[in-house]
DNA sequence: AAGAGTACCAACCGCCACTTC
DNA sequence: GGAAGTGGCGGTTGGTACTCT
């Protein structure tokens, strides 16, 4: 299928927003709403695409997000369900009220991912035997669905194999074969990890009461 | 003081899923 | 059923601020 493009390149400003291109945004969204995003910057006078305009009022200019440092909890909250769901970082996002998928994404890359790699190196050079036998059962666990699941055409680009060790190795035997077996693969995975991933937070959750 | 290297984050790009006709 | 339009997602990039030498 031919896409026509996201907007005509032509006459459209890149790059940062000033504030007053925020501000009509901001007016604009809070009079009429946003409606249709590719036909909002025609109709607020903005030289954007309604891509950026989109990502401008989600990530930033929305009322409802949280900025600021990230709080332990909530790293600790984004390295599990990361272990559990991978990089979804939209699914992670609507685990933590006020925190965009952008944000979560640039906080990984930026602390949470050097901070696992350096513990990972830790880990391993404090028990390479240990790392060892855990790599290498991990894979027994994972291999198999993994590459039945590849086969099925239940993972694509959008929703890649999961290879966070959490539960995964856990839903091999059981769900991941109803999964295969059946045609709507996709979304039952999801579904499988959205669950998953709420068993975790009530526990979590449960556990921060104790 | 200044140049180099690094960290951080806002924004863009391309792709895919979903919806509408 | 399929083409076209739109929204949303994740990966990546580029600019700026900060730190180090």
């Amino acid at each position: 299928m031919v896409r026509t493009p996201c907007c005509e390149k032509m006459g459209l400003k890149k790059g940062s927003w000033t504030r007053e291109e925020d501000q009509i945004l901001i007016s604009h969204i809070q009079r009429y709403g946003h409606g249709i995003w590719r036909a909002l910057p025609k109709q607020a006078g903005l030289l954007r695409c309604g891509k950026s305009c989109r990502l401008r009022w989600i990530n930033y200019l929305s009322p409802d997000i949280k900025r600021g440092k990230f709080s332990k909890e909530e790293e600790e909250i984004i390295l599990k369900l990361h272990g559990i769901l991978g990089n979804r970082w939209a699914t992670i996002a609507t685990r933590l009220p006020g925190r965009t998928d952008n944000e979560i994404k640039n906080f990984w890359h930026t602390h949470l991912k050097k901070r696992l790699e350096r513990s990972k190196v830790i880990n391993t050079y404090s028990n390479p035997l240990q790392e060892a036998q855990t790599a290498s059962s991990a894979r027994t666990l994972i291999s198999v669905p993994r590459v039945a699941v590849e086969a099925s055409g239940a993972s694509s680009s959008r929703n890649p194999p999961i290879v966070g060790l959490g539960f995964y190795g856990v839903a091999s035997s059981d769900i991941l074969g109803q999964i295969i077996g059946n045609s709507s693969h996709s979304r039952q995975i999801d579904k499988e990890l959205e669950f998953r991933s709420n068993v975790y937070m009530n526990s979590h959750h449960k556990g921060m009461k104790m």
